[in-house]
DNA sequence: GATTAATCGAGACGGTACGTCAAGTCTTGAT
DNA sequence: ATCAAGACTTGACGTACCGTCTCGATTAATC
């Protein structure tokens, strides 16, 4: 006897479809003003298929903005552990500026339903940090870093600063001016180093 | 002959019990179970009074966790700059830990209405960051402080990451131990003490 | 000890200024359209001061409604019964065509305060039953009618027929051909004249 | 490719609870207290069902009474005019005494919304109207009514004194005495017939 | 090829909250 | 006690959205 099998299989485009339409909807009127209905519409799809596939608005969401983020974030590899730390913040400052709007989204989803803050950790953080560590070990790897600091507190560190930034204190700059404060003034210390040493000698002898 | 300025004066006895209703009912049923209906049915108020004043359920509750929040945080006054941080963010680590729904709240009203985003300054950060302001100027001031350090950033750096814990990593532990990690292992050594330093000797003679 | 004499008497002129506002309104913007607000800001009054003569909207505006309509119609007199009863019924038929959405009005009070039943007796019944019995009265006097006819039916059959007309068939003429049609066809066989008599021979020798 | 014709399709049954609802809640709570979310309610409904079909509750009142009332006024057929006359006149004014709440509703309706003056012409005129008309022409047809009198006046006349009556003058008798001065004093007299004769001889040999 | 069963677009459905509006009452300070 | 102004409670309004459901029409995999 053979499992429910028959029936027509699901169209992967749809999903796409639906995906597609969600960031353009949130580029466009914004979360609150985004609709299952303007979404399905949009796709021209119906609703049900929409709920076929995510349980509500806030993971539909979700998912687009995971369907498009890239969740993997370039690693620099100059051989210079402040240059690498220096490019990667600047990256991650220009990427959450330009999407400032879909990061308030994600953080209204995630506010509003607390199952999904797992999907907010794989968006913003997971990637910088996977990143943010692979920076470090290659310091470690070069002898440029001694062990002893706290890397697992500066990788969550900067981040959250820049996130801060973005959505709590928009009228502040959040320019190349500031990660250099973040990396020379935080970053650096709790590496052993001299304060804004980066700014002086690149790297020790 | 005057211009119109008569009229009944606005009740401010209702204006409290309407806040009042709110900060009950977000313990109760939470953010997204709050409806202006049941916070004017609860304060014995007409829905035309709340928006006579409120021009959104965000910008309601905003105004409701202004009016409980008590702006000021307790400044400590150890003596020691390193035993007064760490006090003062035990100390917002618990209030944070404490009052996780109603900050879900209003990151969410934030989140919805960028407009009000002063409002989470105000409620967050600002106290904060007068206390911890404080604290450094009165270190500076005992000259267990030498002048230097991005005192600014530090200042926003610890409230950054207990906030992005409490929200987005509420696996993660918010206690004493990381509130010592992050002043031992962020803090401390941008202030230009060796890291961990804190730890062995309190105090430059 | 005097009973409450004291106080500011109630100005007259404010009565007059509210049912004009009410007449304005009601041929602006409608029944339906009417408000107690838009009265009293058209008055410059308060809300107050009309509730303290009217006890609703309804009685607002049937007053207003008997305030400009007068209750006297013009009775004819030209000396012979079916020429005055014609002049009244064109003159009643104008009035009503020209009053339509007034007329409305006052139905539609009335069907929603039984109450008020009797003002529209007063505004649109009491008056034509006067004019028609002081015609009828003297067509006796003069001896061109003879007693008999049932007098207080012919009364009112007549302004039935053309309430009828103006309120529910709006799309059916209500013109002097149809007064003529009422005359001839129903009133004067009524008072035992030859169906049409009065148009060929006018009195009876 | 079918253009959009798809889509669930209208549950008539919805219809038909709906428009019950309306009758029962306006027996029970009058016109005025009929509310929309009511009608919903104890249909079962949702207010979007409702206003998917009708676009007030005005338009909503007529269709309900549209669907009870039954529009086929029964013709009497007794093989003399007179007698057809009295029955059927009787037994209009018992059907009009026995709904006044719900004759009062409509007249409101139409009152408020103009364009809903067809439907009180379908409640209330057409089907009496076309009932007199049955008998008119059957007595024609017997030869005991003489081509000539304006029997498109009377149809309307006998339906017009009572429903002034029913409306305006609650006060005023409106019962078998009253339909037979009708009879007599108006519509006969208007047939020919001396005033009053039905009464004496029944039948013109 | 016929059957089967899940899919699809469309849109009606119950439910619920929204934000507006009007009615009728009450409060203030002034006349 | 009256007045203008306008806040107040009450409660209906009509709209909008959510998430579910029904409909008839596809559309593959299974028989």
């Amino acid at each position: 006897m053979s499992k429910g099998a028959g029936g027509r299989p699901r169209d992967a485009a749809r999903e796409e479809a639906l995906l597609s339409a969600v960031i353009e909807l949130l580029d466009e009127v914004g979360y609150e003003g985004l609709t299952i209905d303007a979404v399905a519409r949009r796709a021209q799809a119906s609703k049900a298929t929409v709920y076929r596939r995510w349980p509500s608005k806030e993971a539909l969401i979700c998912a687009a903005l995971l369907n498009v983020t890239s969740s993997v974030v370039p690693v620099p590899d100059t051989g210079e552990l402040v240059e690498d730390l220096r490019l990667m913040l600047r990256h991650s400052a220009r990427a959450l500026k330009r999407n400032r709007s879909r990061i308030a989204a994600i953080v209204a989803a995630v506010a509003t339903r607390p199952e999904l803050t797992e999907s907010f950790d794989r968006l913003f953080l997971a990637g910088r940090r996977a990143a943010a560590r692979g920076v470090y070990e290659r310091a470690l790897e070069r002898g440029e870093l001694a062990p002893g600091p706290d890397i697992d507190l500066l990788i969550d560190a900067a981040p959250a600063l820049l996130l801060q930034r973005v959505l709590y204190q928009p009228d502040e700059p959040l320019d190349d001016a500031f990660v250099d404060r973040v990396v020379n003034g935080l970053i650096l210390p709790a590496l052993g180093e001299p304060r804004g040493a980066g700014q002086q000698r690149r790297k020790t002898p």
